[in-house]
DNA sequence: GTCTATATTGTGATAGAC
DNA sequence: GTCTATCACAATATAGAC
């Protein structure tokens, strides 16, 4: 037996929606196959949602919030710099290798549309405040090299995200189509990305 | 006086597609706004292409090409691990800055459509075939630890490309809107990158 | 080769019965 | 709430004059 949330129309849509928009984009998705996706007629779509801006608005902010790392809550206190970059490596790769196509969605739409992260920014606020302030003060204690904390973030994101989004050209280009050598790879990154990151930093 | 080249409809019109294909992608280009920047009428793209397919194609295989780096290109003989790291981070990122929105528009395309590569691979034929001995040789020699040459590549890459093509969020998220900041923050990039990766898998 | 006018199709959105 | 039928418009593509 289905609970209600699962079972109503509107959440059918919803991941109907989630399913065709991240796959083909606000101009690539139609009206028509997110219907079908739903099991339902094209009209139920205007009724529950008016236009197809408002259902795209929907989706686009649940795949925000998926793609953007709440690096403040998988960082738990009282841990050594490196096995926060270790939770971080594999929380987020873990996201990512359930939801590849969110990051490429997100960013393919706030290129085309950037003003839009404003409201986002506000709704979901994540400023890596913490960690960057973690860097900073490994830093000061010597453990670290006088790094731009920035860098560091963004390397640890980069790192997470590329290889993930590139799959369609990593695949046959890297791993000659293999999906498992692709796969394993992914895995053995969850621990090489944080020892990659703490290498590159720490003091000899 | 423009030569031949610049000058001719043809390029004109390939020049425009390029401009508003790599921003608005396949599905959201009109053929009108091609025409409108390459100031000319909108039947005239159908007379030179036909389709708006096949124009389409004529502009990823060229961003795709941009996009793939010649690995063996710009690394020349004769040069440390170390100087071919930076040499790439240097010569890449240059390209990238100059070009930002060809990455996200290859990606996103070929997320559509992944057959789409198979043709391309062939016609462009980008193997990193010398980098990888390069990295394993160096494993062989002691100079680097035992590494999988692949993860470093694919490092590599992620550093230079996720920045680029993650500046609408990076910018209000990390820099407050600062583009000086930003640009700065890539700047440095392209000497850190070198260092970041090779720092990580020398030998102590 | 280049244009204007028009055909054709695709697609978001609405009306109205049930 | 859900459906069928239809509208209205946007966008690709073609016809035909010059």
């Amino acid at each position: 037996m289905l609970n209600e949330l699962s079972d109503n129309t509107e959440h059918k849509i919803l991941e109907a929606a989630k399913t065709v928009f991240i796959k083909e984009g606000m101009k690539g998705a139609r009206m028509q196959e997110i219907a079908t996706e739903a099991g339902i007629n094209k009209s139920l779509l205007h009724y529950y949602f008016r236009t197809k801006e408002k259902l795209f608005a929907a989706v686009f902010q649940f795949a925000f919030k998926a793609f953007i790392p709440k690096i403040d809550e998988i960082l738990g206190p009282g841990l050594s710099l490196h096995e926060r970059f270790s939770r971080f490596a594999n929380a987020y790769t873990e996201i990512l290798i359930d939801n590849p196509f969110i990051p490429l969605f997100v960013l393919h739409e706030i290129n085309r549309h950037p003003e839009i992260i404003y409201k986002l920014v506000q709704q979901v606020g994540t400023k890596p405040k913490l960690l960057e302030e973690i860097i900073t003060d490994e830093i000061k204690k010597g453990v670290i090299k006088p790094v731009d904390p920035k860098q560091v973030i963004i390397n640890m994101i980069s790192l997470c995200v590329f290889p993930i989004i590139a799959r369609p050209i990593i695949l046959p280009l890297i791993f000659e189509d293999d999906q498992k050598k692709y796969r394993k790879f992914l895995e053995d990154r969850k621990t090489e990305i944080a020892d990659f990151i703490f290498n590159s930093i720490k003091v000899q």
